[in-house]
DNA sequence: ATCTATTTATAACC
DNA sequence: TGGTTATAAATAGAT
């Protein structure tokens, strides 16, 4: 939307980037909001960059982000990423007419089984702290 | 957007509800997609509604979760509810025209002091937890 | 931060 | 769920 069509790629320009973030954080914030509120759905949004100070949404309660926590640890990590994967898979129609110059669909990090596991130890030990202070 | 312009608020027929947030969450996540690549951030999306798995959006690498959950987790307690409570002032500025019966603003539930501090030293174990792990 | 031309997202309908 | 169309919203580019 907007004067021009953008292609979706990195904005080399630190001020543009910038700016971007700064216009599209809000309308993602609003989308999540009104998601959320539409459709009764918990929503946590956690956005991080560099630059910034990270903005963190969550709808309905405080303990929003605790509670959904749990709850994806507490899948099998096959599941997880199946999720993940899911979700890829729904991206995947829009990614036809991105020029990006990265397939947006690839890690940008090579990553070993050594470091998948060490991902899956530590989100393991999340999970178990987690349950265990489950007290009301 | 659409036909007709549409209040804010909670979609009572369920029907009507899955249907709506079957539709509003590929918009979303084309949202996060775009963001994420545009501005070079960290985007983390999850949504969880009872009659549905969760979806679970990671840009960038699958230990997203993992780095922006320290990053938000290693925030003292007070910086981030300043976060929660800036994002929502953001959000205070559509609400005017937002026709929700409940106040979009307020927490839905009533929770007291206690409450927030259990829920602190939940998060505090959990920053500990993640910080003695980070080891590459 | 504000202003519009335009592109996008999506409400209603099928 | 999956497609079409009219319209409301988001936002690109400029100020």
């Amino acid at each position: 939307m907007g004067r021009k069509k953008l292609n979706i790629q990195r904005l080399e320009d630190i001020k543009a980037r910038q700016a971007k973030y700064s216009k599209r954080k809000r309308g993602i914030l609003k989308k999540a909001k009104e998601l959320s509120i539409l459709c009764d759905v918990e929503v946590v949004l956690l956005l991080s960059s560099p630059s910034s100070k990270p903005t963190i949404f969550v709808s309905q309660d405080p303990n929003g982000l605790y509670s959904i926590l749990l709850k994806v640890l507490n899948m099998p990590f096959v599941e997880r990423e199946e999720r993940r994967a899911y979700t890829m898979e729904m991206l995947k129609k829009f990614y036809v007419n991105w020029e990006s110059e990265f397939d947006p669909l690839s890690l940008p990090c090579n990553r070993n089984v050594d470091t998948f596991k060490l991902y899956e130890d530590q989100l393991q030990e999340l999970k178990d702290k987690l349950t265990k202070k489950r007290t009301y």
